[in-house]
DNA sequence: GTGCGATATATCACTTTGATATATATCATT
DNA sequence: AATGATATATATCAAAGTGATATATCGCAC
């Protein structure tokens, strides 16, 4: 596998519960991991033809009854391994980037107004998300007895603790603001 | 300004406090805010030659003794209206990549220890950062009268409130797996 | 039948990272 | 005063990732 190549590893993640197209993926990458994850086609492609070069994935013999084009990749059992030795590697790196604290952080040379602003469209994005990731919980909660949704469960988990977390932050700034 | 370089507009916030070095601003990147945004020299040096040529930058008449090399930079009038005009833009993407929750989603492959130790992993780190974040808000303390300050201090508060919801995340989840 | 949105792959310019190279300054130890 | 370690300082590069765009087909509503 490519040295410091992520994407790698979420498409192994998403092969190894089913086999899937470049597409499929970047949907997955779009709903299920979006709250922590990002992946875009210009990664993911490249990536998979890669991937299929180094016997990470391979083509799934592909049922195409007309001439569209539409490749299935599957996990290989090499795949498998790479995927395993990253998930007992004790380093992960969290990288996070909030353009809106740089907005706070260097708010000081305009008007409170702009600051005040800015939390706000911050928090009524806050707000929409957190009531889908309740939603997701909710519907998680029916279905927690096989193993797999125990896993989505906990990411879920996350993101409304953390999200929580902002919302408490915006009534604290927004106070300290307005003095 | 180029179309879609955020290090400029961190370059010009750190700029807009005080005359700055290069390397000073990789050490504040590094320091003041490092728990909510990233920045390497390979970015920054090439921006800053890039905003000079711009009209954003401009270098300081340097001081420069001896031989060795040494660039101050200075805000312009001009750099200072593409700050303020970002600080009044609408749109501010936060990006996350939480390597740990992609270990989460993707735990379901291995042994359920693997994951008890990743979370264990994510929580020291947390502590350790959570100890550091009250240290500052402790000593801002002392000083919040100052306008620059406030805006310091709303990111602290940020992070404390997200890292202690880190840890209240760790202590579900660790319950959950166990049973 | 035609317009539109979803499916599907691919590529590209630009941004950023993380590593490395180069050189000087400062300071403690020998 | 020589040595070595660490901090200061700028610069560059391969690799990774983004966001946009190009191309083409499929399915469906009107």
């Amino acid at each position: 596998m490519a040295k410091d190549r992520k994407i790698d590893l979420v498409i192994l993640g998403l092969l190894s519960h089913e086999d899937l197209t470049g597409y499929d993926i970047k949907k997955q990458i779009d709903s299920a991991i979006s709250f922590f994850w990002k992946g875009s086609f210009g990664s993911i492609y490249p990536a998979l033809g890669e991937m299929e070069k180094g016997g990470l994935v391979k083509r799934r013999k592909s049922g195409n009854t007309g001439g569209r084009e539409k490749i299935i990749y599957q996990i290989t059992k090499t795949g498998m391994d790479t995927l395993k030795t990253w998930l007992n590697d004790e380093k992960a790196t969290n990288d996070l980037k909030y353009e809106t604290l740089l907005k706070m952080y260097f708010g000081g040379v305009e008007d409170r107004n702009v600051t005040i602003r800015n939390i706000e469209i911050f928090e009524k994005q806050v707000r929409e998300d957190l009531k889908l990731l309740k939603f997701y919980k909710e519907n998680l909660e029916k279905v927690l007895d096989q193993e797999t949704h125990v896993h989505y469960y906990l990411t879920v988990l996350f993101g409304i603790e953390t999200y929580e977390a902002y919302l408490r932050w915006c009534k604290k700034a927004m106070k300290m603001i307005l003095q």
